[in-house]
DNA sequence: AATGAATGAGTCTTCATTCAT
DNA sequence: AATGAATGAAGACTCATTCAT
């Protein structure tokens, strides 16, 4: 028979969607199983334990994030422009997927996650980076470390996607203005 | 036989250090009763669960936290003041007491920390959700939700501390001061 | 794999031994499994807990002692054969399934035995109620509440069974035909 | 300080209290501890151990049993006369103090009553021993084994006596009167 | 004599993983 | 390749008993 990569799919969806609401240690392998119309051996065809299913599904969403930040990206446009460009679509892209949001804050500090699919992970923002980086030699963002300045940004912002999604607060179009636009003042010159 | 209060507190430490080398899901109740020199049973006398034992200590840390974050508070400074004094003294709490740090961080949005013992968290910080509203009245910061910007705060701070706990960057009076700053621009009208 | 139902009767007739020999709270999960020679889990691929497995047990045990009962029953004898053929027949296998006899009698009156199961039990024995309701219609038998009448010959029986089973007494085939006799005469008019 | 015999008979009755609510068990040594107002260690001043204080608590009860059958006895009456007092005795205890019953049945088979124990409770009913033993000499009651005679009366009459307390059926003193010529029906000649 | 905190062996139950079909 | 029954190590929690005060 030949693999059925929909039922590759079908395991991280619901994989997904099942460790979001019930957290990992309530999610057992069976569960998931069940849910995917898989069996459970199925499973460990695709994947070669509980681990790396995790951390496969893990690197797969910091790739649509990655690809959903550079949605339409267009060169040749300003630091400023590229920073709001950027943080802009990153912050939707939160609030429009938030079980994957969710997955990835729960695990970016998670023993779980090795560090091989942290590095793999971070490579995809390469683009983000550069931004900074520029910014720096532009002379228009403040002096400092790169990783720091967008860990800085990404945290400020992933906070307040963080209270949107538990309903505390509203995100709408000007709120997102203004944040990436206090993320901005935070660092610029 | 007299209650050993020691035996509680040396089994809240040792709690924190093995939820935080290793996780809660690898931290079993027989290794804490282990490393804190009690018996399974002891922890059971103080907490009626592993549950409850988490919040206590959740709770306990937060109180810590804003304790240090008041310490040598004096009245009467200007929001600008108050805001570097608050921020600077929780910054270098996160960076002095890593485990107490990362352990606060990794139950936030856990759903093993109960509503109650969030929001009584919650309170201990009333002092500096003050700053933010005198700041948007004094019209020094910008108008806002308060929530939404002390946790926009916090995030890119505490994203900061991680970073630095993790050793990829290393913050020293210099960078805290640099990253406070950086936080207040933010805001800052 | 397919289930092997085998294992599922292992694991049911090595309870009932174990819980006639030792008592329910002596009889762990564990050692149930050791002598099914199955694993702790399998246990529970069958039975959702052990209460479960306990009730399941009952039921089965309920439904045997009925259809040892019923063995035979031809229809159309009077009240009094009928009272003598189902009665004889029961402290025939209370004697002949000594485990079995001694699981149904420490658990009736438990709280482990949900009330579902312990009605289920007692529909089996419908036939038996019949033969009380058309002694008292035909004026064979003392009138009063039916159940109360089966219970009071059902208590007597048992009470011999026990005493024969310890040793104290034995029930050959005429003690037996008198024992019938005396609980019929208890209720005859 | 001189040992408050009040307290060792508090924990008696807390004991049976409990057992008979929650079953034993249910009933840790801890929990009769605090219901009786004693200490977990003044419990083992008085029982060695939870056995111990089970079986003490059954033999006080089989003696209260006894003198309750006993109360009011004139010798010289018949033997039905006496069969009738003292099983009427017995039926109207069992009702009266269901808990008792119910504590003395529960345990009549049980593995935790030693033997000396259930030996030494049967003592105290030489009396109603007799009044079998007299029937038989005297040809009114038919011949055969008298501790299954005993054990056939017993057993009828507890079958009642549970169902009432259940709430089945209510067995007021015309029942009581009619269940006690049932049995007694069912061995005379 | 009275107390109750401390103890740790023992229990039920879960679940990642294997492997025969 | 797909399946899911079988496995057993591991974990949270209980409770009879002890012993220092």
């Amino acid at each position: 028979m030949v693999p059925d990569m929909g039922k590759k799919d079908d395991i991280l969806n619901t994989t997904l969607k099942l460790v979001i609401e019930k957290g990992i240690h309530n999610t057992p392998m069976s569960l998931i199983a069940e849910e995917a119309g898989a069996g459970m051996g199925t499973i460990y065809n695709y994947f070669a334990s509980k681990e790396e299913l995790i951390n496969t599904l893990y690197l797969k969403l910091k790739e649509d994030e990655a690809a959903y930040m550079l949605n339409n990206f267009r060169s040749g446009m300003s630091v400023r422009q590229n920073f709001f460009f950027f943080w802009t679509n990153i912050l939707i892209y939160f609030i429009s997927h938030p079980k994957e949001f969710q997955f990835l804050e729960q695990f970016y500090f998670s023993p779980l996650i090795d560090l091989e699919a942290r590095q793999q992970g971070a490579l995809y923002f390469a683009e983000l980076t550069k931004v900074y980086e520029e910014g720096q030699n532009q002379e228009i963002l403040k002096k400092g470390d790169i990783i720091q300045q967008v860990y800085f940004t990404h945290g400020s912002l992933a906070s307040l996607a963080k209270f949107h999604i538990l309903g505390d607060i509203i995100l709408d179009k000007e709120a997102i203005e203004n944040a990436v636009t206090a993320a901005w003042d935070a660092l610029k010159l």
